[in-house]
This record gives C-alpha cells, sequence and structure tokens, in this order.
DNA sequence: CTGAAAGCGCTTACAG
DNA sequence: CTGAAAGCGCTTACAG
C-alpha cells in the first residue's frame, strides 16, 4: 500500500495542511484540533497548547474561506466610492480601513466612477455574500436608490456617507455643509467683509446646496445684501471652473471684499486670479476655501478652509457599519451621524492682523 | 408534519434562496441548476433560460463564498499599501481596481502604516486563502522580508511596486528612476543651467538613491562640476523639509540656477523659497519636480515635471497578479516591469522662451 | 442532456 | 474535556 497524502512534487503547489491533518497527526478529532486552535474553554490546556505547538510547527493556516463559510460570516466590508485616487475619498477610506483592521474586519472596494450603471453592478456583485456590510458615497449620476434595495432584504447593512441618497431613511455619515458654510462666511464676516462672492458646487448635490444656502444665511444674518453677479455656479468645482468664476468677479464695478469657496480647488483659482490682477490677498479681497485639501497649507498665501473630517468620516461609517453587522436585533430605524467640522484660519482671509 | 422551510419571521432576516430550492421548484437537480446558471454547454437552452428566468424571478443570488470554497478560487487579490491617503498610492490602487474589475477580481485593501510590524500581521492575515494574488508597496521601515516568502510555498503570486525588495527575485512593477532624474536635469542643462542644485530623498530607499545617481550621471556627462553643497538630503521629501533645504541654496553665494527635486512638494517648497527671495522663476532658477503631483500644474509658476505612471503602474501591477494567478504551470523566473516616465515641461523651467 | 453522489475544510449541537 | 456526525451551498467527475 502506497500514502499518497502530502506527497509534493516539485512541479506543484504544495497542498495545504489542513485541521484533518493536524488531527492525524495528534491522534485527536478536528473538532478538538478546532476548538484547541480558537482557544475554546473547554479544551485542556495542555491540549490546547500542543495543537497550537503542532500548527505552528507544521505551518497550519486555517482556510477562512472555509469558515466564513460555514460560519456564514466573512468580516468583510464592502466600499463603493465614485473614485479612490480623490483625495477626499482616499482619506475616507483610510478611516474605514484603520477602523476595520481593527476590529479584524477587511475592506474590499469598488470605484463607481460616477456612473450608475457601474454602481448598480457593484451592488450586484456585493450581494453574493461576500460582504457583511456596505458603505457607499453615492455616485454624481444615481439619482434613484432601487439598487440598494436588496441589501436590506439580504439583512446587509448600508452606511452611506457625503453623497447621501434624498428623501430616503438610510444610515448615513455627513458633516454640517450648512453651518460649516454658515461659519466660513461669518468669519469673513467678522473680518469685515461686506461684498462677499460664492464660488458653489452642483446645485443639484445637496451638499453643495446647503453651502449656498449656509453662505446666504450668514449674509441674511448680518443684514448685506444677496447679489446674484456674486454667485458663481460650477458643475464639479475643478480648478478651471475657479478661474472661470474668479475673472468673472473680477469685471465687477465694485470687486467682492471676500470669497467663499465652496472647495479648496476653486479658492486657489479665486486666489491666483486675484493676486495676478494686483488685488490684496487678504487685505483687498479675503478668501475662504473648503475641505481642507493639503494645497491649501501650501500655497501662498495659505488658505483658510474648514477641515471636512474625512478620516473620521470614515472611521465613523466603519464603526457604524459594523455595529449594525454585530447587533444582534436589527435596528429598525437608521441613524445619520453628523460630524462636527472646523474652521481652520490662514493668512487668506487673515485682514487687520 | 410540519413544513418549517423558508418560514420567513418578520423579525428575522430572510433566509436566502439556494440552489436547491430552485431545484426543488423547477423539479430538477442542483447539478442541472448549477450548470445552467453557468451557462454549461451540456445543458439545453431551454432548460437553461427557464433556470434563468425562476432564479431572478426568485431573486437567487448564488454564495459566491460557497463556490469560492469549492472552486478553490476566490477571484480577490489583496493589496497592501504604506498609506492610502498618499496621492501615489491612491492613484496606483485606481488602476489596480480598475484592471481587476475589468477581469472580474475584486480588491481587499490594507495599511502597513509604514510600519513593519503591520506589515507582518496582514501577510499572515492574507495567508489564509482569502486572496489568489498579492500586490504590495513595501513599508519603509522593511528591511528584511522573510514574511512574504510564505505566500512562494502557498502559490500566492506577488507582485510588488514602487518600494521593492533589493537583492531579491521578485515580480515587480517599477519606473527606471535613474533614466528619469537623468531626463530631468539633462533638461535643465539643456536650458541653460550650469549650477544644479537637487534635493534628495531618502538615501536608504532604493529609488530615491537612483534618483541622485540620475542627476549626478547627468552632470558628468555634460561635464558639470558636482558640488556637494548643492544637495539637500532630506527624511521623507516633506514640503517642511523642502523649506529648509532651498533655504540653504539660498545662502549660497553662488545661487544655483536649477534645481532638480526629487518629488513635486520640495519642488513647491524651493519655489517658494526661491521667489520670496526675489529670485525670478524660471530666469534665474529653473525648477523641476517629480511625479506630477496635482500641485504641480496649479501653483505658479506650473512645474515641470516627471509623470511617474502611477495609475499605469497599478493597471499593469493588477494585469501581473492576474497573468501570474491564471498561468496553469506556476513560471520559474519573476518578471520586472519598467514604465517609461514622461518629462512634462512647465513654466518653472522655460527660460529663453 | 440530466442526475446522484461525493466532497471542499471547517464548526457546532449533541452525546458521553 | 473530547469525539462522531451532520452540514454550510456549491461544483464536478462519473454514470446513464
Amino acid at each position: 500500500m502506497y500514502i499518497y497524502a502530502n506527497v509534493c512534487y516539485s512541479f506543484m503547489k504544495k497542498s495545504r495542511t489542513t485541521l484533518k491533518d493536524l488531527a492525524k497527526e495528534l491522534n485527536l478529532s478536528a473538532s478538538t484540533i478546532s476548538r484547541a486552535l480558537g482557544n475554546h474553554p473547554g479544551i485542556s490546556e495542555t491540549t490546547t497548547k500542543l495543537v497550537q505547538q503542532k500548527a505552528e510547527e507544521l505551518g497550519f493556516i486555517p482556510n477562512s474561506i472555509a469558515s466564513s463559510f460555514r460560519k456564514k460570516k466573512t468580516r468583510s466590508i464592502g466600499i463603493i466610492v465614485p473614485r479612490i485616487d480623490i483625495y477626499f475619498h482616499s482619506l475616507v477610506i483610510s478611516g474605514i480601513e484603520d477602523f476595520a483592521y481593527k476590529e479584524g474586519y477587511n475592506v474590499t472596494i469598488f470605484q463607481s466612477k460616477d456612473l450608475l450603471k457601474r454602481e448598480q453592478e457593484i451592488t450586484k456583485i456585493l450581494q453574493n455574500k461576500m460582504v457583511e456590510g456596505v458603505i457607499v458615497c453615492l455616485s454624481i449620476e444615481t439619482d434613484k436608490y432601487d439598487h440598494f434595495k436588496k441589501f436590506k432584504r439580504l439583512g446587509i447593512p448600508l452606511v452611506f456617507y457625503d453623497r447621501v441618497p434624498t428623501g430616503l431613511d438610510v444610515n448615513s455619515i455627513v458633516i454640517n455643509d450648512f453651518e460649516s458654510a454658515f461659519t466660513a462666511t461669518e468669519h469673513l464676516i467678522t473680518k469685515g467683509c461686506k461684498r462677499i462672492a460664492h464660488i458653489a458646487g452642483n446645485q443639484s448635490t445637496a451638499i453643495f446646496k446647503s453651502r449656498f444656502e449656509g453662505y446666504k444665511a450668514a449674509l441674511k444674518k448680518y443684514k448685506l445684501n444677496f447679489d446674484a453677479n456674486l454667485v458663481g455656479q460650477t458643475h464639479n468645482l475643478s480648478y478651471e471652473e475657479g478661474i472661470i468664476q474668479a475673472s468673472r468677479f473680477l469685471k465687477q464695478t465694485d470687486l467682492p471684499d471676500g470669497i467663499f469657496c465652496a472647495n479648496d480647488y476653486t479658492a486657489v483659482s479665486a486666489l491666483q486670479v486675484f493676486m495676478k490682477a494686483g488685488v490684496k490677498i487678504p487685505d483687498e479681497t479675503a478668501i475662504v476655501g473648503f475641505s481642507n485639501y493639503p494645497i491649501s497649507r501650501v500655497i501662498e498665501p495659505h488658505i483658510t478652509t474648514i477641515n471636512d473630517r474625512a478620516y473620521e468620516m470614515g472611521a465613523e461609517a466603519a464603526k457604524l457599519s459594523i455595529r449594525l453587522i454585530e447587533d444582534e436585533e436589527e435596528s429598525i430605524k437608521s441613524e445619520t451621524i453628523s460630524l462636527k467640522t472646523e474652521l481652520i484660519v490662514r493668512e487668506s482671509s487673515l485682514k487687520n492682523c
């Protein structure tokens, strides 16, 4: 009789050691091995040690797919982001990964590329038991949410961040864009600005609409006139669009003495356009951005901006997601966590100082 | 006799439809269902259609964990990066995800946080069958590679990018840092620079050493003196370190008329320090960076730099990884793919134009 | 073209 | 404290 088990031809992948191999080796049952490796209290310390030593010796690595399959738990979270290479999202993902890692979860990542169709495809992929929870920032195109409904039926908790569905009862992590924009604008006002312009993001996206509203609310509170000529609408707050809008402001007979921009890229545009025209920043025109992008603390003068807590947003999303995964009773009501932002004051708004 | 199967209490997660449920429903065997869903040629078209329709109707979603387990294929790739929120890595990851997605693979991501210990932990996690291939950029601390050896034995192909093990025979995707640095320096020389400084990265990291060597080689070729005073060593090429080194250059009696910086952050520092001191960029001092960070095309004057092909690097890493996964015969020899970089000429080096 | 049966490598309820 | 047995939901070699 020939023994074929564990024969290893040099041209073959070595077959892995399994629980059974260990059991045979130690004359114990697979049950005992499994329990010993999991530090189950009902196994004697001697046996546990013995098993763990042998496991180490044979280089045993548990097959986590088998385990996931058996336990119906993958300890895996799926993320859908528009793009990974947008700094904001890379920070969020970093926060998610960090928190998940600490909790023993891993993170599988997908990019919707801001395409509804790809987002829909991805949700299909994620419904096949691969992940226990899903964290999403909606694509810019997304205007219907049917593709997310199935997760609820499957008991896979969904957490949205930043761009979240409107009018739907969902778990979400957001910042208060209205309040943040209000604070930013108010800051310009307290620095003495009376004619404040705004470079606005896409008004069909809730967060940019809120920023615009916050700007208007601050003007109102301080009884400053709202001038539609001082609002520059953009599609996606790109640097190039910022240049266009800032140049438009520059043509006004009465220049703005403050500009609140809905992101830092357009704040950079405004800064450069105005400086090139010989306008003194901040003394003649003060500028505030939004998001605390790295560039805001590098460009000169450094730009006052809003820290939008991207990393924390990710960590909170992971935290909530894992809580929902591990909560025995499915919680009925949805949660919205709103993170406090922070105004970071830098040179671009430091008048009279 | 009571039938309990598929009873769904409102407070329970609905149990999923399985292959067996479908089989029962259609009076077919599980084998046939499985094959029909997989469009196996040996199943009649009528049956295939019937099964697929019913699957759709009952909202059947195959359990991919069961399938992975059975087939011993997860169609999953693991990535270990120092940090996700570094623009370069976010671009690489984006390239990996894009290519993997097209090929039906998904991507699980881990951050080493530039800690050897965490990198080692992660490799342990990744050895448990979760992924079929692993793509790595080493942590800055990594000076031994034992924790990667096991992958080879397990038949899990490893692909390194950017920061790759030295002196080891591994699959890797890199750019030619020497050549790129040579080209960048040569560009300054052809623009008339005779006294060229260099802000260098950590010389214990191979890529930064190569950039330094490339710089020296270009000087040599054009018979320019190498002046150690014109080399600013940094630990991690931070903006702040760039400020320090550029300020040091500024104190030289004979100012450099060109600066080649090993990344774009320090190029920004040099630009700002020199401009603030009243030095005209590029006419008095021309500046070239490295990496084509977004800031390089926003700061004024825009910075000449090297496109380091981060996205393509990711795509190539994924491509190689998947090829190695799917190749039946384990290939013996390792591959190193070197991507062509590109000099992007912008205002910061456009003398005499 | 279809089905019965075995089995992937674990975990766990049950029994002792 | 330990073991025998069943089973998670698929896939596939074998048989017809």
